[in-house]
DNA sequence: AAGTGGTCTAGACCACATT
DNA sequence: ATGTGGTCTAGACCACTTC
């Protein structure tokens, strides 16, 4: 195990459990790093991390202290991850997919300049309804790149896409760049998603990324409202 | 300037302005941490900015990748700010906000736990209409420590109260930790928004926290679907 | 003046990918 | 076997806060 992941954990469980409590004032850098025998470089990459996950602060010349979080917050906390695929996301319960269409075509010029193809490239184009328990929470349209996505089947996408790119084919996914915003529903939504007319909806369009930097993922989805939330830490630049 | 934002800056433009090409390698830390005369460590820091900004990728064992990034999202990049409040947001248009009420009062249980305080502490309670051009798009109510935030004045909150925490309280906003859900609006943000009745609201409920810890606002805030919008990179674990 | 966190170094060793 | 990025060190010096 890495050094800096064992502090990271220890002094998170501590301010998760109460050892530290809100505004406490932890002991130095310096006296940390001999208490955990460690180099100075080493507990500031543990501290640093603590603050990139908003459980603490460092204020220069004068100490690192807990952040002043609310109870909620320190619980939302211990179970935080970031994203996930709604399957990973509601492990207990039952995720399924209808699927509208999958297909093999040639990539618009949007979805060329999004995952940056060309137009001669072939793409797959998944359209499906995923359900919770057999309710209708989200419609994704999303395009994927055939020559990334190799021998994606229909087996594959009722289930989980993200599960078969980590599992099955190995890749790892290193970020998603995400924008979020809001329209009314259409009438195609009403229906799909079992909703009232007038109902709004929560729209996610994103990219996504390998880990070998390409983008593999451009999709649109559109979320029953009351089943829609995104959380997130934004801070203030850290270079 | 610190060395490893002037790497920073330097290798940024120069994936802006093309020299660095879509998923192109680029030299390695040893190559590079050479040309800029510096230590591999602090080369390493600016690259792992560079990777926290989403430009590029590193793969251990292999190399360091300029990201497959669409022409588009370069666009984005190359002006890309984190958070900012609205007033900064646009800043060549006229933002102004109507006051619905100003006042100080004892916080309710929920504020209490957001901010972290107690019943008897005091809170300011703001609630406005904040407008662009004098179109109105966002709704906010919002509670902040008396005792943090001294001598806030109705010509404050009428302008932008960022504005008035950093230049004039010398304050330093350190992290927003945000939550954003979708819903329909009530008729009271219909009339005030001068929307059209069934017309969706993206809500934005966040805590700010100061550089020193503090927890310094709880807001709940109602915007206009049409004008609102979030984006942001996720990453995968960090840690 | 003393103590804190921030930057930077020169080098060691490790884990992983490619050849 | 070689080259890559990842971790870690022991220590120097700097910038800032507090006393």
């Amino acid at each position: 195990m890495k050094k800096y992941v064992h502090i990271f954990n220890d002094m998170k469980n501590k301010i998760i459990d109460g050892t530290y409590v809100s505004n406490q004032k932890l002991p130095s850098e310096k006296q940390l790093s001999e208490h955990y025998q460690v180099s100075k470089m080493t507990m500031k990459q543990a501290l640093d991390n603590l603050v990139d996950d908003g459980l603490i602060i460092k204020k220069r010349g004068s100490g690192t202290f807990v952040k002043d979080l609310s109870a909620d917050e320190l619980v939302r906390m211990s179970l935080t991850n970031q994203f996930r695929g709604k399957t990973a996301e509601y492990p207990q319960e039952k995720v399924t997919s209808k699927i509208l269409a999958f297909s093999v075509i040639n990539p618009s010029p949007l979805i060329q300049q999004k995952l940056n193809i060309s137009a001669e490239d072939f793409v797959y184009f998944l359209h499906r309804v995923r359900k919770i328990n057999d309710q209708p929470f989200v419609i994704e349209e999303t395009h994927m790149p055939v020559s990334l996505i190799r021998d994606l089947k229909r087996s594959h996408v009722e289930q989980s896409i993200y599960e078969y790119i980590e599992t099955e084919l190995q890749y790892k996914i290193q970020s998603v760049h995400r924008k979020i915003t809001v329209r009314q529903s259409t009438a195609a939504e009403v229906s799909e998603l079992d909703m009232t007319e007038g109902d709004p909806v929560g729209i996610v369009e994103q990219v996504g990324y390998l880990s070998n930097g390409a983008a593999f993922e451009y999709s649109i989805s559109t979320h029953r409202y009351d089943r829609f939330k995104s959380e997130m830490i934004l801070k203030r630049e850290s270079v």
